[in-house]
RNA sequence: GCCCCGAUAGCUCAGCUGGAUAGAGCGACUCCCUCCUAAGGAGUAGGCCGCAGGUUCGAGUCCUGCUCGGGGCGCCA
């Protein structure tokens, strides 16, 4: 795919290879748009990086890099400058403007996607919510952020598996079946069980069909998978479908887990202490040695845990990137360890901690704890904030940083509410694009709507277009363009809440060219041209938005 | 005690792997609808980037120490 800034980016480094005397190692210049319009559309610090290497000032090597780009960029460039303490400085023409605006629109849906050096195949394992309750506030960010992650991976041309991890054996499990016989029985649940009210609607529901409350194994497996069917239906609400649901059972039933030790144990990582088997992670950097299998015989999560990323391993997995709660962040070292153990690289095992979301309203916060009863359930946001809402503050932040969701600002639907800005963008795109298709001045197409396709083609054609050449055309422009790098940088930050600042700035730059720039009326040329603009802007934002599983509607 | 994360505007937070005069939203204040959606725009006020050192042409960003907050240190998951 055409990406106008990666073939100025490349033209900068071939700009100072070719001067490159002393022969410094590649270096990766930065290509941004400086803080001021004065300094021109696009920066570079190559030269800077460039100097240490030439012994020489940062502004004299700057003024060599000049005059090579100078020479190469002759029909894009009106000119090139030194700045500051040895920025290169690039004024790009009218022209650089028009011709990559074309190449954009000409890309069609392909503009934003992009080809890695190494394709990999990455399994994406998120939420796994322990199928004892309805999906938690919290367990909605690591949806929020683990979908999205997925979306931009897929996007930066990964292949790309979205896994559920279902905890359906071990100690909760039983306690949550015991907590459903005791309902069934009228009785409260035990002290460390589950006392949700689902849990009473749950057991109501067991026993008109006819469950058995002595059968602890069958409430077991038919109140998980009910509780599955649920976490599935909130989660496809909110838009994130998983691939595979991959039973922990399983790994218990097929032996996997005996499999796994057994393949540890020949590596020579594995001994007995205690009665127990045990994994000695110490030699891969954890605190402490790690139980696999209890004293009783029951393996530990551990082990089983081992067994799964295995068994993602077999599967053909080149990247395992598990988004976990800062509660469990301390798991992280030893699973890091057991990857090495089996003979892997630990690096291709990828755990971003998720910080915690506190929902806060009036000062007042809820709190999260699926044993108590008293939780904040996914749903009960959804129903109060709207998905839009919900998705976009939480992806809003970084992952690593504790999120305070303020109910009331996310709750309206009003100016004020941070996720219309940009929404808002897009619709008033789709408004003009209406009002040109009623007055004659685009195409229609099928459904009624303009076409867009129909339009960026026009806009497409060598020397169709008036250049942008206003600010706020200009601007809006480069913003556009920016798309396939701010992807590809969030995808490999594995940061989604970039997006959100992309996207924000986007809209800004839509609101200013709004303000600056009538579409339908302007003369001949000129409003083919803008109209190009809108159907670009409109594709970014609705591109933009879907990565961040936000809706982008066409009237508001 | 050890480990992980955080500390940036009144509030909630960005800051693109070290670059130019540190940004956004909300809140406060002033303006702008004969005009494609005012869910918008223009502007003002608001900062010792937790503290102290260090690295270098340059540090919010990297290193060390400290303070405060959150989390974790189980043969639970």
């Amino acid at each position: 795919m055409p990406d106008p800034l990666e073939e100025l980016r490349a033209t900068i480094r071939s700009a100072a290879g070719a001067m490159r005397d002393a022969a410094p190692d590649a270096i990766t210049p930065t290509l941004e748009r400086p803080p001021k319009p004065e300094l021109g559309d696009y920066s570079t610090n190559a030269a800077m990086l460039l100097a240490p290497a030439f012994g020489q000032a940062p502004r004299d090597v700057a003024e060599r890099l000049r005059s090579e780009l100078d020479a190469r960029l002759a029909g894009s460039a009106e000119r090139v400058e030194v700045a500051g303490p040895g920025f290169v400085n690039l004024f790009l023409a009218d022209r650089w403007h028009r011709e990559s605006l074309a190449a954009q629109l000409d890309a069609g849906d392909a503009f934003g996607r992009s080809t890695p050096e190494r394709p990999e195949r990455v399994l994406v394992e998120f939420v796994s919510a322990n199928p004892t309750g309805p999906l938690t506030v919290a367990a909605g960010r690591g949806a929020a952020y683990g979908d999205s992650l997925a979306r931009l991976l897929e996007l930066a041309g990964h292949e790309v598996e979205r896994e559920y991890l279902l905890n359906d054996v071990g100690g909760q499990v039983r306690r949550f079946a015991e907590s459903i016989a005791a309902r069934m029985q009228g009785r409260e649940p035990p002290e460390d069980g589950y006392r949700g009210e689902y849990v009473v609607e749950l057991a109501g529901d067991l026993a008109t069909a006819g469950a058995d409350p002595a059968d602890l194994e069958e409430l077991a497996r038919s109140g998980t998978e009910a509780m599955r069917e649920r976490i599935a239906a909130t989660l496809e609400r909110f838009g994130v479908r998983f691939d595979t649901w991959f039973s922990e059972r399983f790994l218990h039933e097929g032996s996997k887990i005996q499999a796994a030790i057994e393949h540890l144990r020949r590596r020579g990582h594995v001994y007995e202490s205690e009665g127990a088997i045990w994994l000695r992670t110490t030699e891969f950097g954890d605190d402490k040695d790690r139980v696999l299998m209890r004293s009783d015989g029951e393996p530990t999560y551990f082990a089983a845990d081992i067994a799964y990323h295995r068994d993602k391993l077999e599967r053909g997995a080149e990247r395992m990137i598990d988004p976990v709660g800062a509660d469990h962040h301390g798991y992280v070292p030893r699973m890091r360890a057991a990857i090495e153990a089996l003979g892997h690289d630990p690096d291709l095992y990828e755990a971003p901690i998720m910080q915690f979301v506190r929902l806060v309203e009036g000062g007042e916060r809820a709190r999260m704890s699926k044993r108590k009863g008293e939780f904040a359930a996914l749903d009960d946001l959804i129903d109060d904030i709207g998905v839009d809402a919900a998705r976009f503050f939480m992806l809003q932040r970084s992952h690593d940083t504790a999120l305070d969701l303020d109910l009331e600002l996310a709750r309206l639907q009003s100016q004020d509410n941070p996720v219309y800005y940009v929404q808002y963008a897009h619709a008033r795109i789709a408004s003009i694009l209406r009002k040109a298709v009623a007055e004659g001045r685009a195409p229609a197409a099928t459904d009624g709507m303009a076409d867009e396709a129909a339009l960026a083609k026009a806009a497409s054609a060598d020397g169709a277009l008036a250049a942008p050449a206003k600010a706020a055309e200009r601007a809006l422009v480069q913003q556009l363009l920016e798309l396939p790098a701010e992807a590809v940088g969030a995808a490999e930050r594995r940061a989604p809440h970039r997006l959100v600042a992309y996207a924000t700035a986007s809209a800004a730059d839509f609101h200013a060219f709004y303000r600056d720039c009538q579409v339908v009326g302007a003369p001949d040329g000129l409003e083919q041209a803008r109209l190009a603009i809108c159907v670009a802007a409109k594709r970014v934002l609705a591109r933009t938005l879907d990565l961040l599983g936000v809706s982008a509607p066409e009237r508001m």
